[in-house]
DNA sequence: AAGACGGGGGT
DNA sequence: ACCCCAGTCTT
């Protein structure tokens, strides 16, 4: 009769939970496109756009992207404004510009990093990004946490940690680590988050068919669906704003251009085109006169016969956003290349304005959602994807 | 520690 | 309405 200690009795329960995720992964891991490569270049890019974002939200850019930027090299010739392009109606776009970023810092190294500490250093790659490009790509046997880890780890150790503070990250981070096994990590890793998206779900956990069921403390407890405990958001706040929807008839080639501003590169939207904007007081978007003055002020382009449109919503995580689109005819003097910065401040966000070619021709920009949608509201649909 | 940063889908 | 999503950076 050999004695059992409490470490080893711990060590036996960890590599049976370690096997029932695996074991269950194998059966019914869903086939994604990022999950047909072992390349660490598609990974990474398959992981940025995966942030704060869904799996079925994100495959159609994902096969885009990777079509049109098939290695980290590609991505790094690419211009910054193409990028964008392909990011449009992703969100947070802050994402598209590191990426492209860090391509080019990995491409003038020459050789993409394959150690977790080196990936670190890459800007955009943070402690979740990190762990799944070094274990699913190398193997490395390194954990991460993203929300459906949180969520999984906090009910199955039965943590009521606040997990949006320090303390209640931190006991996540260490229940990752004690978990991730020496042999097929990147698996386990991904085990353990197609579990949160599929069976441990925030509302309604499917504990019947949870393969950790047997171990679950929250389970056990009867308070899984109260974990993960996270102190509410903040409301959005509104914002109203006004936009100029205005075009003009060249006069050298005849072909209709719309006035377009660009953002700064790292306010909302940045590096994106839209309508030129601007802030107003809640009671000042319906006095049309004073908009049509502010909008001369501001952009310096004269305009004729302004008119607005109904107004728009456009809500986003910690902001409401109000606009009343207003539609113009433009005249002044612009090239299409928003390289060419105007030789006048422009206001508030924008470092550019540009007339762009409706019919074609036009190198490729990005829009954000709401830019969109402002441009649709006045009947105006740009050419392409 | 708290905010900023998009957009869409589910309840 | 409210919550959540294969998070990271800045202040």
């Amino acid at each position: 009769m050999t004695t059992t200690s409490a470490a080893e009795k711990s060590a036996e329960k960890i590599a049976a939970e370690q096997s029932a995720f695996l074991t269950w992964f194998d059966r019914v891991k869903r086939d994604l496109p990022w999950r047909r490569t072992r390349d660490a270049y598609a990974i990474w890019v398959s992981e940025v756009m995966l942030q704060q974002t869904r799996v079925e939200t994100v495959i159609p850019y994902f096969e885009r992207f990777l079509t049109d930027y098939p290695t980290v090299f590609a991505l790094a010739e690419a211009p910054l404004d193409d990028v964008l392009e392909r990011w449009s109606g992703l969100g947070y776009y802050r994402r598209a510009r590191m990426l492209h970023a860090g391509a080019q810092a990995i491409a003038a190294r020459g050789k993409f990093p394959e150690k977790h500490a080196d990936l670190l250093e890459v800007k955009g790659i943070g402690p979740y990004t990190a762990g799944a490009v070094a274990s699913i790509a190398y193997d490395e046997v390194v954990p991460l946490v993203d929300g459906n880890v949180e969520r999984v780890l906090s009910r199955l150790r039965g943590i009521e940690d606040d997990v949006t503070k320090t303390v209640g990250k931190r006991a996540i981070w260490r229940e990752a680590e004690a978990l991730v096994p020496l042999k097929r990590a990147g698996d386990f890793n991904q085990a353990l988050m197609e579990l949160g998206a599929t069976v441990c779900t925030p509302r309604n956990p499917s504990c019947g068919t949870c393969p950790l069921a047997g171990y679950c403390v929250a389970k056990e407890k009867g308070i899984a669906a109260d974990l993960p405990r996270k102190k509410k958001a903040a409301k959005a706040k509104d914002e109203h704003r006004v936009a100029l929807v205005a075009v003009r008839r060249n006069p050298a080639t005849e072909g209709l251009e719309l006035l377009l501003a660009r953002r700064k590169p790292d306010v909302r939207f940045g590096g994106l085109h839209e309508p030129p904007q601007l802030v107003v007081d809640a009671a000042k978007e319906d006095a049309d006169d004073a908009v049509a003055g502010d909008f001369v002020k501001a952009f310096g382009v004269p305009l004729e016969g302004l008119f607005p449109l109904p107004a728009l919503v456009h809500v986003l995580s910690h902001r409401r956003l109000l606009v009343v689109p207003y539609r113009a005819k433009f005249k002044g003097e612009f090239g299409s290349d928003a390289s060419q910065d105007l030789p006048r401040a422009l206001p508030g966000d924008y470092d550019a304005l540009i007339a762009y070619p409706l019919a074609g021709g036009a190198p490729s920009i990005g829009l954000s959602t709401l830019a969109k949608k402002i441009l649709a509201s006045a009947g105006i649909a740009l050419r392409g994807r």
